[in-house]
DNA sequence: TAAAAAAGTTAGCCATGACTAACAAATTAA
DNA sequence: TTAATTTGTTAGTCATGGCTAACTTTTTTA
C-alpha cells in the first residue's frame, strides 16, 4: 500500500465520486463501470463525470484510458472504504442512539460521511463498542480499512421450498425500506418460499405466520442467506 | 417572527457569514459592524464580505444602507442562533461521549454545525438528557431559537482582592484553551487575584493552592463571575 | 476645513463543478 | 461489413465564492 501521507484533501465532489465508482466496481460487481454508467448513478451529466475522472487520474486515484473502463487505484478504493465505514457507523448512530427508523438514515449519515477527523470516527466506533453492521445489515469496515462484504444472495434467486434468513436489504430507496418494515420483515426474519409465479417472478413468501406476495422487483433488493 | 416556511435553502457560507455576523453584533457586542470587521473577522478580503452581503440583504437575513453598518433581520438572527445551538451541542457530545478535550472540539464542530437535519439535532439534545452549558461554559440555545448570555465578565477587569468563579473560556483559540488546561484551570475553578501589575496589566492569581501569573491577553479570554 | 486615512464598493479574474450541444470512437445489429 | 446506436469526449456556458486592483465615500486628524 503506498499510502502517501494521506491529506485527505479531497472535496465534497471527489468522495461523492471515488465512493460511487467503488459501489459500483466492488458491491455491484460490475465487471466493468463505464462513464455514462456512473454519471447515470450520481445522477449528473456524462460530461460532469469525464470532467471529474480527469482530476481523479490526475491524482491517481482512478486509473482508465481513453474510451476504455474505469478502475480506482489502492488509494482511490482505500478513500471510498474509509467512507462507507463512516457513512455505516453514522447510519448505526443515528438508529441505535437517536430514534431514527432505518429508512431516515440514508440523507443524514450522506452529509455526516463528509465530515473530517479521524478521532471523531473512531471515538464514535469505540463509543457503540464496535458494531460489525449497520442497520441495513451491511458490514462495516473496521479502522484499518479492512472491507469485505457479507455472502448474501437476493430473495428472488431463491425456489420454491427454499427457506432463509433475511441478512441485508438495499438502503437505496426509502419507500423500499418504509414497505419493508410496513409488512412486517426486519433483520434476521425467516423467510419461507411458497411459490415462484412464471408469469411475472412475483413470489409467494411466509414469514412471522404472516403470508405476502411480493414483486421480483421487492425481491431483487432483499438479501438472504439461504438455510433449507 | 416573519418565519416564512423556513426552507434552510443556505449555502455553507452563507450559514458562516451569518453566524460571524451574529458573534460580532451579539457577542461581542459591537454596537456597529462595518464590512472590512466582518472581513477581518471571516478571514476573507472585504471584496468577498461586500459581495456575500449584496446576497443576504436580497434574501432578507442582513440589513444595511450603502457605506452604512451592518444589522441581521429578526430570521437571519434565528438562522445564526440555530447554528449556534448545533454548535454548542455537537461539542457537548463530542466531549462528554467521544473523549474530546476542549481545545479539539471546535474545529469539528464547525463542520458538524452545516449538517442539515432538524431530527438529528433534536435527538442528539434528547440523547444527552438537554444541556444547558457547552464545554466551553456558554449557553446552548434550546430548540424554540431562545439565546441568552450567560452574565460574565473577563478576567482582567477584576481587580485586587477580588474572588471569582471560572464561568467560560473563549474557545478562539486552540493554543489558549491547551493553556488553561496545562496550568489547572477549569469551568468552576475559583480564583483570588493577589496583584495586579500596573506595568503591563499582567495579574498574579491563586487557585486551586496554586499560585501564576497570567498577561492581560490570557485574562482578557476568560470568563468569571464574581463572588466577592 | 482640507488632507490623509480608513472603510466600503466595483470591476474583473480564477477554480470548482455543474450544464448543453456537438462531435468522435466503439460497439451492436442489420 | 457497413450502418445505427451507444458510449465517451470536448468546447463553451453558468453559478458560487474566493481573489486583487482601482475607485469612491466616509471618517479622522492635523
Amino acid at each position: 500500500m503506498t499510502n502517501k501521507l494521506n491529506l485527505n484533501n479531497l472535496t465534497k465532489s471527489e468522495e461523492d465520486y471515488l465512493k460511487a465508482l467503488f459501489q459500483l466496481l466492488i458491491e455491484d460487481n460490475s465487471a466493468k463501470v463505464g462513464n455514462n454508467q456512473l454519471a447515470d448513478y450520481l445522477k449528473v451529466s456524462p460530461a460532469s463525470t469525464n470532467n471529474m475522472i480527469k482530476k481523479l487520474k490526475a491524482k491517481e486515484y482512478v486509473v482508465s484510458e481513453k474510451y476504455g473502463k474505469l478502475d480506482l487505484t489502492e488509494e482511490g478504493k482505500s478513500i471510498a472504504v474509509r467512507l462507507i465505514r463512516k457513512h455505516r457507523l453514522w447510519e448505526t448512530f443515528l438508529c441505535n442512539y437517536l430514534n431514527f427508523t432505518w429508512d431516515e438514515v440514508h440523507d443524514v449519515a450522506e452529509q455526516l460521511e463528509h465530515i473530517k477527523s479521524h478521532k471523531l470516527i473512531d471515538e464514535l466506533d469505540r463509543f457503540m463498542d464496535f458494531p460489525k453492521k449497520d442497520p441495513h445489515g451491511e458490514l462495516i469496515p473496521n479502522a484499518d480499512g479492512e472491507y469485505s462484504i457479507l455472502p448474501k444472495i437476493t430473495l428472488s434467486s431463491l425456489e420454491e421450498g427454499d427457506v432463509c434468513k433475511l441478512v441485508a436489504v438495499n438502503d437505496g430507496s426509502v419507500n423500499f425500506l418504509k414497505y419493508v418494515s410496513e409488512i412486517g420483515l426486519a433483520l434476521s426474519s425467516e423467510i419461507q418460499v411458497l411459490e415462484v409465479r412464471e408469469f411475472d417472478k412475483s413470489i409467494r413468501i411466509q414469514f412471522n405466520n404472516v403470508i405476502e406476495t411480493v414483486t421480483k422487483k421487492f425481491a431483487d433488493n432483499v438479501f438472504v442467506k439461504k438455510i433449507v
